[in-house]
RNA sequence: GGCGUUAUAGCUCAGUUGGUUAGAGCGAACGACUCAUAAUCGUUAGGUCGGUGGUUCAAGUCCACCUAACGCCA
């Protein structure tokens, strides 16, 4: 059995998510998290918060707590949504930890001695009155193109130009809105990724499995205008890792700090070693996930993340551990999303526009978000959330196809046969035809997990689901009963069995709803099944149960459109 | 402005390397069943595959141009 490292882009602690950001990363690394569990594979996922920055610095300010306090806070928080979702991290990490300072700085220590570094002398706005130097986005002025005056210093999102804050008219701090702004000279520290341009296009070229929209982003990235331009990877900034090479201090960057894309990809690695620590053992166990000469040679490492952060993880990031020439694990697969919208736009933080993590599992459990974020997964283009379409692909498809399924088939036969599984009949062709079809659809299934097409696999799964509504509608126990008691005993205790494989099988999409049924039929750990016919085996002749609560109650009219309005943003 | 992605039935989407009458789910209409959360199952209707031109015996599927939406531009 294969062994799996999966990480998912780890969210910005400056907050919490939306749907969107959660659809994109976590949650399809859940999914496929838990169906390879289920499989029997040794599975390592990883997540974590990128603490780093300077908008972790504001949001800390206006807060008014210490950074770290409010970093420490944040990541509770997001910690307490990713349980509420189901989301199965072995460990959700830091970027901001001891690990992680250790491991950034060796890395930078390895890039600069092997003639990557590169130190440069640059101008930079210096706000007196903050005391800070401004990251471009964070100076506001007047365009020079258009006259909008909340320019800001890297684009006028009125005309779109792109600016360098020397071009702004009288310009600001965005922070405390003081004018008394400097340019001053810094130096900066950066990694020369050009050079390993051919390398990467090398690299990117041999993953001939990987998403269009992944290799299309890195292609661009490498080939558009001069190629692979060199990143700067410090911050004047006092949050953040200390810039030094490896353990020793970094003559003339006193002071100064990695930025933040530097260091959290890098958390990817540094939280293998808190999850080890946090698990209490030693260090060889996080390494044989991570250093091919420490084993790591049999792990496939599978990233999950949004199109945004495509070129971090198929260029910077590898140009990091190939840098290094050390023999780190690098990426097999990455998975990329487009964009979930909301209502015809976009998600908005700021604009409060959409629904947050937080909101949501307020107003529903996590299953039918589960469901239909999974089955509606921006892959191929960006995707759209309506509640109307919300509400109808929850209530058709958990509700009446699955849920109800579910109950029909247990209080028809406690009704019948009382709450035990009865005996007696032999299958027919009905029965082998059901069983030739579930075989058919149960391969597709997996298949599609294992190549994390994750919309085709929540199809293939309702079509499974589907077909135990089938089976009954056909073979119509409830009238055999009447005539022929032995062999609707067949059909039911056939039925249950259906609704036990259902339990099984859907557990990577509908966690709870899976646990619900397996408890209802008294087995909480059974595996996955090896074929159609030993799936609907599983519970013999005899075999006690008791009929489950309601899966998934429907989201009425009044819910939905009470929720269209408490969610219309402002 | 440059680049990229997308554009297929009312809605959400599939359509492998170009090859017989373009598919699914939802919604709609009709029918069946009555065990079940008025749930389920079946049948039917619905598309000149964004537009124009081209390559080919043959194009939704390749090429060019155009249009629109979305995104990225370090």
């Amino acid at each position: 059995m294969a062994r799996h490292l999966i990480t998912s882009a780890i969210p910005y602690i400056n907050g919490i998510k939306h749907l969107g950001n959660l659809v994109g990363s976590q949650l399809p690394a859940d999914l496929y998290a838990r169906y390879l569990r289920a499989r029997g594979h040794e599975v390592l996922f990883l997540c974590a918060t990128d603490e780093h920055g300077t908008p972790a610095e504001l949001a800390a300010a206006k807060a008014g707590k210490p950074v770290a306090d409010y970093c420490a806070e944040m990541h509770a928080v997001q910690a307490e949504l990713a349980r509420g979702f189901r989301l199965s991290f072995d460990h959700f990490g830091r970027s901001s930890s001891r690990q992680n300072h250790a491991l950034t700085q060796h890395f930078a220590g390895k890039l600069d001695a092997a003639g990557l570094i590169e130190e440069v002398q640059e101008q930079q706005v210096y706000s007196n009155a903050d005391k800070r130097f401004l990251p471009d986005r964070y100076i506001e002025g007047t365009c020079p193109n258009c006259g909008y005056d909340k320019a800001r210093g890297d684009q006028c999102e009125n005309c779109t130009k792109q600016l360098d804050p020397t071009d702004l008219i009288a310009p600001r701090s965005a922070i405390s809105g003081s004018n008394d702004l400097e340019v001053r000279q810094t130096k900066h520290l950066y990694l020369r990724q050009s050079v390993l341009k051919d390398t990467l296009d090398a690299w990117i070229d041999s993953k001939t499995d990987w998403p269009v929209l992944t290799t299309s982003i890195a292609k661009k990235w490498l080939h558009d205008g001069d190629g692979l331009k060199d990143r700067g990877i410090t911050r004047d900034l006092d949050w953040g890792i200390p810039v030094r090479r490896g353990k020793e201090e970094w003559p003339g960057m006193e002071g100064k700090v990695f930025y933040v894309w530097f260091d959290a990809p890098i958390e990817y690695i540094a939280c293998a070693s808190e999850w080890s620590e946090a698990q209490g053992l030693d260090a060889s166990a996080w390494e044989r996930w991570w250093r091919t000469d420490k084993g790591a040679d049999d792990v496939r490492y599978t990233q999950f993340m949004g199109k945004d952060n495509v070129p971090f993880h198929t260029l910077s990031f590898p140009a990091t551990i190939l840098g290094s020439a050390e023999p780190w694990k690098l990426v097999d697969h990455l998975k990329s999303f487009n964009y979930l919208t909301y209502d015809g736009g976009q998600f908005s933080t700021s604009q409060g526009r959409g629904i947050f993590m937080d909101q949501a599992l307020e107003i529903l459990p996590a299953d039918y978000w589960r469901w239909w974020l999974l089955s509606h997964a921006p892959e191929s283009s960006d995707a759209e959330f309506t509640w109307e379409n919300f509400q109808v692909s929850v209530n058709k498809d958990l509700a009446d196809v699955l849920g109800n399924f579910v109950s029909r088939i247990t209080k028809f036969c406690r009704s019948k046969f009382g709450e035990r599984v009865p005996d007696g009949g032999a299958f027919g062709p009905d029965e082998m035809d059901l069983l030739h079809a579930i075989q058919e659809r149960l391969g597709r299934y997996e298949a599609l997990m294992q190549a994390i097409e994750v919309r085709k696999s929540a199809q293939e799964l309702r079509a499974i689901w589907a077909s135990g509504n089938e089976y009954l509608q056909t073979v119509a126990p409830w009238s055999t009963f009447k005539t022929d008691p032995e062999k609707a005993a067949m059909q039911t205790r056939l039925g249950l069995n259906l609704a036990h494989f259902f339990g099984v099988i859907s557990s990577p999409f509908v966690p709870d709803a899976s646990e619900v049924i397996l408890e209802s039929f008294g087995t909480p750990a059974a595996g996955w099944p090896e074929s159609a016919n030993t799936a609907v085996d599983q519970l013999k002749a005899g075999h006690a149960f008791t009929v489950p609560d309601v899966l998934f109650a429907k989201i009425t009219d009044e819910q939905r459109e009470k929720w269209q309005s408490d969610f219309s943003g402002t």
